[in-house]
DNA sequence: ACCTTATATTGACGGCCATCAATATTCAGG
DNA sequence: CCTGAATATTGATGGCCGTCAATATAAGGT
């Protein structure tokens, strides 16, 4: 199982009304997922690729990491629904969820 | 000394070119400091007074934390540039720092 | 079936940090 | 200069998590 969406809801604005605790819970995840360095690199990465997709050899390579820690920040992003990944043969490829991105800008309106 | 701004530059695109590891550490910093479910709700408490402020002793109340929980989450949001103090008399009201919130915006695009 | 390569999981370790009690500092009023 | 109230600092503690080595799983080719 567990083949598509996690389903992450997002994102109330900051700056509108009092957020309730749950809503506060779970923004701080999401940033706190952003707020290592080693992902971010992995998230401009994948960006600057043409593709705009990375198979997780290609990260190991390029980040100084061991492979456990680089597979372990791919499956955080995967699972706050920020990576979304498809099998190819023997190798996994990562894009990165646009959309949702996009929905974090909305946090500070 | 330290009454203006501790200059916290900010914030390149995430999904533009390559970050440096200098600009992923400081972006990563950022989303630490708001990945604290505790300091998020002081930025929407803050944005939902009227006066958008509020002084130190109120949040105090408002949050379940101690004071120097508080002092020191109000201390971390300050030094990143996110929070502006006021003292007048004994109490120190603090304002969010909108252009900076706002900036964050840009790292979305 | 076997081997090789890619990815995931497990377990352990170390560092960072949120939290608090205790204490210090700052400020206004009398 | 005291006293009381607001805020800051210090020191200690506990939990979370990034990291790696070791191991397991998955997939393709010969």
């Amino acid at each position: 199982m567990k083949s598509s969406k996690p389903a992450v809801p997002c994102c109330p604005p900051l700056l509108a009304g009092k957020l309730t605790p749950a809503d506060v819970v779970q923004l701080a995840g999401l940033f706190r997922v952003l707020s290592e360095p080693a992902r971010l690199q992995m998230l401009s990465l994948i960006a600057a690729q043409s593709n705009q997709e990375v198979c997780a050899c290609e990260l190991v390579e390029s980040l100084g990491l061991s492979q456990p820690t680089v597979s372990h920040h791919l499956k955080v992003m995967y699972e706050a629904g920020l990576l979304e990944k498809e099998r190819r043969g023997t190798w996994i490829y990562y894009r990165i969820m646009q959309d949702r991105l996009a929905a974090l800008k909305e946090v500070f309106s």
